[in-house]
DNA sequence: CTGGTCACTTGTTATTTGCAAGTTACCATC
DNA sequence: GATGGTAACTTGCAAATAACAAGTGACCAG
């Protein structure tokens, strides 16, 4: 998609309005935090605590292709399969992340913030 | 409701999945970016250049009112009229809103950030 | 008493989600 | 070589959610 093509559906030119079009739902970004953790494959993904469906799954996954947040990669041939990893462009979601989890550690009961989110450890 | 009852219902323990229980989906950060420029009243909300459905605008509302992110006072009695306004839950989403922006600014091509997001303008 | 504003609510249709099951392509074991 | 298992998906369908248009109630102004 061109950046003509993609104007035509764009909501508006803010750029909050724009993260939400790709990231505002319940899905997308458990999958950043997963791959943020290490994660890599379909599998792994589909095992995470919230239980993602795995429709919901493949259709976030290639959005995020498309949007070129993740790469897609056979790490096998016989019988194909795939891994998943960040761009650059994913990575630079991690600010965004870490401002979540800061939020969600100070204001929301019971979350338990795992080691690699800890405050101090994204740049 | 208190911690146990909300407890009942936490996809995860995760601060990602909790914020995005509360903040995934399309709209509900554009109400919350609306309040950050400054708006106040149910018609600004609506009048927003994304043409947030009046229905869902009233839900979204009603939940961050719930959540604690949002007060609603009312700033006249004949007729019965009310203002939104942000708690400090509600201000300590900034640093988020932030990251969003600098994220979109940086990769969404076409967006143009309005001054009072401007990098440098939170804290 | 007619028209207009504000803050919603209601009804209906369209879209998206959630869940279960099925598929394809292999490898490993008996 | 039949049975079972894993990985990465896809498909079908019911249920939930969203979008759009219209309606409501309480006022105020001319």
């Amino acid at each position: 998609m061109n950046q003509s093509e993609s104007d035509k559906f764009l909501r508006s030119h803010c750029p909050v309005a724009n993260v939400l079009d790709l990231f505002g739902d319940k899905w997308t970004l458990l999958i950043v935090r997963d791959l943020i953790l290490g994660k890599t494959r379909y599998s792994e993904f589909a095992q995470s605590h919230e239980g993602i469906p795995t429709n919901i799954l493949a259709d976030r996954l290639k959005r995020l292709e498309m949007a070129g947040v993740v790469v897609k990669k056979a790490y096998c041939d016989k019988p194909i399969r795939y891994e998943y990893e960040l761009t650059g462009k994913g990575r630079d979601l991690m600010p965004m992340l870490d401002a979540m989890v800061a939020w969600a550690d100070k204001h929301v009961p019971g979350v338990k913030v795992f080691p690699y989110f800890q405050r101090g450890n994204f740049n």
